[in-house]
DNA sequence: CCTCCACAGGAAGCGCAGGAGT
DNA sequence: ACTCCTGCGCTTCCTGTGGAGG
């Protein structure tokens, strides 16, 4: 009874605290949309050459050519993404007004984020579920029904071809297929590259254009020359803002997002030299909108500095625990490996003399090894293991170089990109286990 | 020079999960 | 309920590579 009325009163005080929080909330925040990186703004700023150069590109489907196809790279938060949605906004209406498009170019634009769907399969099928290419005219409406069910397997991919092409035949489409982290598609990319070119050779009305965006200029490497050459037919790149170009940015989105006055442009000033030094607009809203919450949380009527500084150290952890915990469990074992590696790593250091943190594969694979058995799991064969290590480093959880002088033949030296401390800490929150 | 070491990473194939068709 | 088919993660097998040591 008496633990009842307790966990009541609980209840009751959490409930509390969320509408309180809900009311302080507007106290510094407008509205809170325009901070999401989602968020893409009718002005963007230091990006005008872009937008012209993208729509030059992709201006062609108004008299129903095929564009080239154009590859677009630069680094995360230099408003790629938010560029391309914008063209393709401003596309849209411009052809659903029957004034202005006097060719009655059926343009049709579908935007997947390769990090989701990450094969050559996924990227078709989420491109044939989109509901843009949906048309009633078209009898073969069968995806419609299941696009809430978590993909569709057993369909040949020769049927997914013919399903694509007779959209786009029949109603003389100009599709336009944006390839967002397109360096996240591990398997078949030259394919689908393959795939989504050729079927304008078969196409008798209707084209088929693709705009690929990555952040890695690696993709192009493990690219096949022939694909990677019909990408980039046109190419762009994308440099990042600096810190006077953010702190515009800032305050365009300070303006819609937050209550007059509560932010000072010495705080925006100051947000945006952190961000500057990757030149990542995403970052700096991320900072921003932070910063604000942490105002909220310390009862503040404005966003100090300290709220700065407290923001850029939660963001950045935030960042890395999110990028841990949502990895397999095996690249989890294999991080978690490491940090134990680096906290005990005397013997091993002694033994092979090189620098404070650095261990060959090897080192790393025993480490893994122990750790799989004592959590109870198979390990899996050093060729796994070696790919698990190429995509932590992908992801810029660990380091990795080739041996160089004093150490034995090909092989390479890993260490971890972030503190083994933090490090194991995430992993042992995320996997559910006390420390071994 | 050759050979070995310790590894990188390509190719093929296997078993599994799960949707489609019957 | 059943088979058939697919993608995917994985293993097995294999070839390539660069320094160390003979």
């Amino acid at each position: 009874m008496f633990i009842e009325e307790n966990a009541e009163s609980l209840m009751d005080k959490n409930v509390e605290d969320l509408l309180s929080k809900e009311l302080s909330d507007r106290r510094i925040f407008l509205d809170k949309r325009v901070l999401s990186p989602h968020y893409v703004p009718k002005e963007l700023p230091h990006r005008e050459k872009e937008i012209t150069d993208v729509t030059r590109t992709i201006a062609p489907v108004l008299r129903n050519e095929k564009p080239s196809n154009l590859f677009i790279y630069g680094k995360t938060g230099t408003g790629k993404t938010c560029v391309v949605k914008y063209v393709m906004r401003k596309l849209n209406e411009f052809v659903q007004d029957p004034k202005k498009n006097i060719n009655n170019a059926v343009v049709r634009s579908v935007y997947v984020n390769c990090k989701i769907r990450d094969s050559k399969y996924k990227v078709l099928l989420k491109v044939l579920e989109d509901p843009s290419l949906n048309d009633p005219t078209l009898k073969d409406v069968p995806l419609k029904d299941r696009a809430h069910s978590k993909g569709l397997m057993g369909i040949e991919p020769s049927e997914l071809y013919d399903r694509l092409f007779n959209v786009v035949e029949k109603n003389g489409m100009n599709l336009i297929i944006i390839l967002d982290e397109i360096d996240m598609v591990r398997k078949g990319l030259d394919d689908l590259m393959y795939i989504l070119t050729r079927i304008n050779d078969d196409l008798s009305s209707g084209n088929v254009s693709i705009i690929g965006m990555s952040n890695d200029m690696r993709v192009m490497r493990r690219m096949d020359p022939r694909s990677k050459s019909t990408l980039c037919e046109e190419e762009m790149i994308f440099k990042p803002y600096n810190a006077l170009q953010l702190r515009s940015i800032l305050k365009q989105r300070v303006e819609k997002g937050f209550q007059p006055g509560v932010i000072d442009d010495a705080i925006i000033s100051r947000i945006a030299a952190f961000a500057a030094q990757d030149g990542d607009a995403r970052y700096a809203l991320r900072l921003l909108q932070k910063a604000g919450e942490i105002a909220v949380e310390k009862n503040s009527s404005k966003v100090l500095q300290e709220h700065v500084e407290e923001a850029k150290k939660r963001v950045e952890e935030d960042i890395i625990a999110e990028a841990i915990s949502t990895l397999p469990e095996h690249h989890q074992v294999v991080l978690y490996a490491l940090s134990l590696l680096v906290s005990c790593g005397g013997f091993y250091r002694r033994l092979n003399d090189v620098g404070d943190g650095d261990f060959l594969t090897g080192e790393v694979y025993e480490a893994y090894e122990n750790c799989c058995k004592k959590l109870g799991l198979r390990p899996r064969t050093t060729r796994q293991f070696s790919d698990y290590i190429n995509e932590l480093e992908m992801l810029g959880l660990i380091i990795t170089r080739s041996s160089g002088k004093g150490q034995r033949g090909n092989t390479r030296f890993i260490r971890l990109g972030y503190s083994p401390k933090e490090v194991k800490k995430i992993v042992e929150k995320s996997l559910g286990i006390s420390t071994i």
